[in-house]
DNA sequence: GCCAACGTTGGC
DNA sequence: GCCAACGTTGGC
C-alpha cells in the first residue's frame, strides 16, 4: 500500500466539500507526471489532501484511493474548461481515480510546519519548483506528518 | 529532435 | 500581484 498527496485550490474543490460528498473523481489533471501517479493507484492507498494557493497552504486530511485509473471524463466535454480535442473515447490521454473522505486533521500541518521539520527534508512537496499536483508521499513522510496532525510529534 | 517562446502553478 | 520554476508547444 502506498502514500500520495493531491493538492488542490479549495476554492476549486475543497476537503469540506469531498467531506460533503463523502466521494468524488479526481478530475481535471493535465500533467502527464501526474496522471502517471494516479495510474500507480492501488485500491486502498491513502492520501493526504493538500489545500494551495491560499494564507496558509496546509495538509488538513486523509483521503482514500477507492476506484483506480480510469478515463477522466472531462476530457471529452467539448467546450469545458478540460476539453482535449486530441482524446478519443477509445483512446483517452487523462485518467483519473476516485478518493473518498477519511478523515480530518485535528490540527492542519502548514507548509511552513512541514518545511521547518528536518525529518522531511526530501519530501517531493517540500522541493524547490514542486509544481505537481499529485505526488508520492514516502511511508516514513506519511508517518511524520500525521504525528504532526496529532501535536505528539517533539 | 532541438530549443525558444509561452502558459501555468503556487508560494510569497 | 509578482515572479521563479518548469511543462508544453511549435517552428525549424
Amino acid at each position: 500500500m502506498r502514500y500520495w498527496l493531491f493538492k488542490t485550490e479549495p476554492s476549486a474543490f475543497s476537503f469540506e466539500q469531498l467531506e460533503k460528498d463523502r466521494t468524488t473523481p479526481w478530475t481535471g489533471v493535465r500533467n502527464f507526471q501526474a496522471r502517471n501517479n494516479m495510474m500507480e493507484m492501488k485500491l486502498g492507498d491513502l492520501g493526504l489532501f493538500y489545500h494551495s494557493s491560499i494564507a496558509e497552504p496546509a495538509a488538513i486530511g486523509i483521503c482514500r484511493v477507492v476506484r483506480e485509473a480510469y478515463a477522466d471524463f472531462s476530457q471529452f466535454e467539448r467546450g469545458g474548461d478540460y476539453f482535449d480535442g486530441r482524446a478519443k473515447p477509445d483512446k483517452p490521454i487523462w485518467m483519473m481515480v476516485d478518493v473518498e473522505f477519511v478523515e480530518r486533521f485535528a490540527r492542519p500541518v502548514t507548509l511552513s510546519q512541514m518545511r521547518g521539520d528536518p525529518r522531511l527534508v526530501g519530501m517531493a512537496l517540500l522541493k524547490r519548483g514542486q509544481r505537481l499536483s499529485v505526488q508520492p508521499v514516502m511511508p516514513h513522510e506519511w508517518k511524520i506528518v500525521l504525528q504532526l496532525a496529532e501535536g505528539t510529534a517533539s
